[in-house]
DNA sequence: GGCTCGCGTCCCGCTGACCGGTACGGTGAA
DNA sequence: TTCACCGTACCGGTCAGCGGGACGCGAGCC
């Protein structure tokens, strides 16, 4: 099973992004053969492609394989949407975290995943699977509730109707259940999880909006289920989202 | 003058980093003309190849022209070397601003470049001109210096020995004068920036060592000349620098 | 030692992906 | 209207890319 079936193989930039996007959030370094396996690409082509994108300073090479360098880092970043949202989001993520010392995420909706931009813990954090970049289906996570919530029906309806993977005991399967935590979180403006991405972990969540009630990204909170209420953290998530919102509905350009 | 000369314009990948890399920080938005001029490829080429990205999901299409897409974002945050670091780096910052709620860099050194690679700032934060995924020139920032003292002798003589660009009245482009203050900043850990880089602002930065006395990155605190006091956060940022430090010299891979 | 297996590298002739000059239609300013 | 500039589309020549296959090497095993 490739990786990314939207590649075109049949063109040296496919395969080079199909070999650039083997490589997930945890790998650090992969040899020339996990490439082989990863890819399904002839040996002899990884090899003389993989040396393209190093000598591009897409790639590093180390003496235990390759692995995606600065310079790709760089260029990330300069990813117009996902970094004015980070910079403009920034103080306020700041600001919840020091009113809350909670793990705070930042993330935007991407086909069936959300997308985390931006994540700011303390050093004992709940340890959640999510990290800046990384992907978490939709349907589990309160981020993806909220962001779902917030969106064309169309795109809802897209969802609500393939297979809801089951992560966790806790994970909604059920596209009824799930519809109508949607239709509440519409209303109230909140979304909750309750250990349905990881067990031991809740989260709220709040929508910032641009024009009209699409929701841009998202913001949450998360912590362990112990001590953390996640319906204590209504208020702040809230205040947070919503004066990011006021910020960037301001900014056209931003839309996606 | 292409922007980066090392890339390959006789390869189809070569012309697509080109092509992406004409993006700089600051560009939302490009136009089909506008990558023409930067790249000085044929517009046909242009034309092609830029679709070929898009078809790729390494540019967005809007009807102003391309832009750098989430894709990109995704991939760059993936870069093992910098993402560590970020993760590894975030509670210091963050308990760095908490403490003193001043701009907190982290940067790696790249080339004659600093590439900042986080940046946490309040809502009223001094405006400097860094970003995160930006450059700024070694010699005329606190972090670059400090990186350069402890980095190998021979790239520090090879920076010394190239012209030291002036970015205000107070940056140093004397190869004499740096040299001492490197030699100071080796001595004491800490280094300083006064205006170096762009008028009303100043720094502090300390190094995050790896094994032995290489610096694989450094932490800094900025702030405006009128109320901050470089000389007042020296121990904080220390602290917070080798807080890291210690966390990730136990780790190997991060050599770069 | 000899054998094997998996790895990274290199070779080399075929071919279709890439190239870019050129032309076309649209849009806004002069 | 004319002109300038934009984005798009066409199309035949050719060379960059392709990948099967061979090679050298080191590690493990017999």
């Amino acid at each position: 099973m490739p990786p990314h079936p939207s590649a075109d193989l049949d063109t040296v930039l496919g395969k080079a992004v199909t070999i650039l996007r083997a490589f997930t959030v945890d790998d650090q370094v992969l040899p020339l053969a996990e490439l082989v396996r990863r890819t399904e690409l002839p040996k002899a082509t990884v090899h003389r492609v993989a040396g393209d994108l190093v000598t591009n300073r897409l790639l590093d090479r180390t003496d235990l394989g390759y692995r995606l360098s600065g310079g790709l880092f760089e260029l990330g970043m300069r990813a117009s949407v996902e970094r004015s949202l980070m910079e403009l989001a920034m103080p306020f993520l700041q600001d919840l975290y020091e009113r809350t010392h909670e793990t705070v995420h930042l993330g935007v909706r991407e086909g069936h995943d959300v997308v985390y931009v931006a994540k700011i813990g303390g050093h004992r954090q709940a340890k959640s699977p999510s990290r800046p970049g990384g992907r978490m289906p939709v349907h589990c996570t309160a981020i993806g509730k909220i962001l779902l919530a917030f969106s064309d029906a169309e795109v809802q309806q897209e969802l609500l109707s393939s297979p809801l993977e089951r992560r966790t005991p806790h994970t909604i399967v059920a596209p009824g259940l799930l519809e109508r935590q949607l239709a509440t979180a519409l209303e109230t403006g909140v979304a909750f999880e309750r250990e349905e991405s990881a067990v031991g972990l809740q989260c709220v969540a709040a929508p910032v909006l641009g024009d009209g009630e699409r929701a841009l990204a998202a913001i949450s909170i998360t912590g362990p289920v112990g001590r953390f209420k996640p319906e204590a953290f209504v208020t702040p998530v809230r205040a947070a989202a919503q004066g990011l919102s006021s910020l960037v509905s301001r900014r056209r350009s931003l839309s996606r």
